[in-house]
RNA sequence: GGGGUCGUCGUCUAGCUUGGUCAAGGAUACCAGCCUGGGGCGCUGGCGGUCCUGGGUUCAAAUCCCAGCGACCCCA
C-alpha cells in the first residue's frame, strides 16, 4: 500500500510509486504513454483555470487547430523541420489506402497555425494576433518513459502571437515569461531560474528562446516552460504579411510559448515526501479533508452530524473540502490514504473535539497538529493554507539556493557536478564548441543565460579564453 | 548512447540454482458476515492465475535454451 522506498535513497523508484499509488497516473498499454488519472487531471484543470485567467486578462483567446500537419507545412522552415523530424509520428494510411501526403501528428503547431495566419492577417489593424490552444502533443521519444516528465504524448498549452514589430514581440515573450514565473512560484511553489537559452538549446526556428528552469531533489535541472521570439523566420516562409501604417508591406514578428503537464511531475518531485504527495494548497483539487473519528454508536451519529455541518461551512466559504465518511475504513487508514494523496490539511473530529466545541487540524507538510475552536475554523484554515503554500515555496527556494554553485575551474566544475549536482554558475566564452565539449565530457548543458548579464569572474570555464557571459550549467531531465 | 535487473491471481511476492512431490503457496486487495474506531485494527468464510508472448529441448517446463515484447535501475 504505502511507498516502499525512501525518496532520498531512490528518487526515480519513489517517484513512480508515489504517482501510481496516489492515483495520480497509470501506465498506458502503449509504450511511452501514460494515463492522467482523475487526481492529476484535476491539478491540470487547476493550472488551466489559473493560466487561462492570466492570458485572457492580457488579451489572448483560446482556439483549437487540427492535430494533423501536412508534411509540406512542417518542411517549410528548414531549421524547424530538422529539429523535430527525428521524433515525429506520421499518419500514412487512411483506412486501407495510403495517403497522398503523409500527415504529422503535431509535435507543436507553429506550421499549421501560421499557414492560416497568412490568410487572416492583411493590415496592421489585424495585429496583434494573440491565440492560445490547450491540446495534446506527440513526440516519438526513444528514451525511457518517465511519468509526466518524458512521455510520447503529453498535454500542454501553446500560445502563438503575431506582432507588427520586434519590440512588441520581445515584450510579449517577457510578459508570458513573467506569467509563467508567477504560476510556478506562487501557485506550484517551485522557484525557477529564468533567462535565455544558448544557440544550441533554443527552439528550432526561433530567433531566441527564453526559459524557466527548476531544480529537482537529485540535483538535475528541469525545464518548466519556454517562451520564444520567432522573429520573422516563420512569417517569411509562410508569407504572413501586413500593410503597415506606412502603407508598405511587412512581415510579422511572432512568438510562441508553452507549458506542459511536465510541471505536475515537478510538483510531485519537489514537494513530495516518504508518505506521498504534498500538493500546494493553491493547486490542490482537495484542500481539506474531514475525517470523523467515531466512537460508540451514539457518539458516532453526533460526530457525523458535526462533520457534515463543518463540511457545509467550509464549502460555503469556497474551501475545496471532502468529507471522508466511508465506514469501511478506520481513521488511521484514512490518514495514510489522504497523506498519500497530498491533501494539505486534515480535520479530525472525534468525541474529545465534540465535547470541547473544537476540531483538530493536521497539516500535511509538517505533520503538526493543532486544535482550534469551531468558530475560528474558517479563519484558521485560510491562514494555514497560506502558511503551507508559503512554507513549500520557502523550502524549495532554499534548496535551489543551496544548489547553485559558482565554479572557477573546469576541474571544480566536474567535481561539483559529480558530487553535488545542481546548477553550476560559470563563465563562458560564448562558443558553441566549448558548450558542446562540456556536454560531451560531462553531459551538463547550459540551462540558462541570465537576462541580466552577471559580472564576469574568470575566463571561459572550458577553453580559458576571454569569457563573454556568466551562465548556469546543469545536467537535466 | 552504454551496462545491468526483472516479468507468476487486481497488487506485492514464494517456487527457478538441481525440470517431476506445483492441475502453482503466501500476503494484501476484493466480496459476505461479525468486531472495531484519535495513525494502514482483528476474526471467520469466499472469489481470484493465458506462470509476459512465440518457438525449441524433454517422457515431463513457471523452472533449461533462443527470439520478441514490456517494465525498471545504474552510468555517460
Amino acid at each position: 500500500m504505502g511507498i516502499t522506498v525512501k525518496k532520498e535513497n531512490n528518487l526515480s523508484e519513489w517517484f513512480t510509486q508515489v504517482i501510481v499509488k496516489s492515483g495520480f497516473a497509470d501506465y498506458a498499454p502503449i509504450k511511452g504513454c501514460m494515463i492522467f488519472r482523475e487526481h492529476s487531471y484535476a491539478v491540470w484543470e487547476k493550472i488551466q483555470e489559473i493560466f487561462n485567467k492570466k492570458i485572457k486578462a492580457t488579451g489572448h483567446r483560446n482556439v483549437y487547430f487540427p492535430m494533423f500537419i501536412p508534411e509540406s507545412f512542417l518542411k517549410r522552415e528548414a531549421e524547424h523541420f530538422s529539429g523535430f523530424v527525428p521524433e515525429v509520428a506520421w499518419v500514412t494510411m487512411g483506412g486501407d489506402r495510403a495517403l497522398e501526403e503523409k500527415l504529422a501528428i503535431r509535435p507543436t503547431s507553429e506550421t499549421i497555425m501560421y499557414a492560416t495566419f497568412a490568410k487572416w492577417i492583411r493590415s496592421w489593424r489585424d495585429l496583434p494576433v494573440k491565440l492560445n490552444q490547450w491540446c495534446n502533443i506527440v513526440r516519438w521519444d526513444t528514451k525511457g518513459t518517465k511519468l509526466f516528465l518524458r512521455t510520447r504524448e503529453f498535454l500542454w498549452q501553446e500560445g502563438h502571437t503575431a506582432h507588427a514589430t520586434k519590440e512588441e514581440a520581445d515584450k510579449e515573450v517577457m510578459e508570458i515569461l513573467n506569467e509563467y514565473k508567477d504560476l510556478m512560484e506562487n501557485y506550484l511553489a517551485i522557484p525557477v531560474l529564468v533567462g535565455k537559452k544558448s544557440e544550441s538549446e533554443k527552439f528550432p526556428g526561433a530567433l531566441y528562446t527564453s526559459a524557466l528552469e527548476a531544480i529537482m531533489p537529485d540535483g538535475k535541472a528541469l525545464q518548466m516552460g519556454t517562451s520564444h521570439n520567432l522573429g520573422q523566420n516563420f512569417s517569411k516562409v509562410f508569407d504572413i504579411k501586413f500593410i503597415g501604417e506606412d502603407e508598405k508591406e511587412h512581415y510579422v514578428w511572432q512568438t510562441s510559448w508553452g507549458i506542459t503537464t511536465r510541471m505536475i511531475g515537478a510538483v510531485v518531485m519537489v514537494h513530495g515526501d516518504d508518505k506521498g504527495l504534498i500538493l500546494p494548497p493553491k493547486i490542490a483539487p482537495i484542500q481539506v479533508v474531514i475525517v470523523p473519528i467515531p466512537y460508540k454508536e451514539i457518539d458516532s451519529e453526533q460526530i457525523l452530524a458535526k462533520s457534515r455541518e463543518v463540511y457545509e461551512t467550509l464549502r460555503k466559504n469556497s474551501i475545496r473540502v471532502v468529507l471522508d465518511d466511508r465506514s469501511e475504513y478506520t481513521p488511521g487508514w484514512k490518514f495514510n490514504d489522504w497523506e498519500l494523496k497530498g491533501v494539505p490539511i486534515r480535520i479530525e473530529i472525534g468525541p474529545r473535539d465534540l465535547k470541547q466545541g473544537q476540531v483538530t487540524l493536521a497539516r500535511r507538510d509538517t505533520f503538526k497538529k493543532t486544535v482550534v475552536k469551531e468558530k475560528d475554523l474558517v479563519n484558521s484554515l485560510t491562514k494555514l493554507l497560506d502558511d503551507i503554500q508559503r512554507n513549500l515555496l520557502e523550502k524549495a527556494r532554499k534548496f535551489l539556493e543551496n544548489n547553485i554553485t559558482t565554479v572557477t575551474t573546469y576541474k571544480e566544475f566536474k567535481k561539483i557536478l559529480k558530487e553535488k549536482g545542481g546548477f553550476l554558475r560559470a563563465c563562458w566564452c560564448g562558443s558553441s564548441e566549448c558548450e558542446r565539449n562540456v556536454k560531451e565530457e560531462t553531459s551538463a548543458t547550459i540551462r540558462i543565460v541570465p537576462f541580466k548579464r552577471e559580472k564576469i569572474f574568470t575566463n571561459c570555464i572550458y577553453c580559458g579564453k576571454k569569457a563573454k557571459e556568466v551562465v548556469y550549467f546543469a545536467r537535466s531531465y
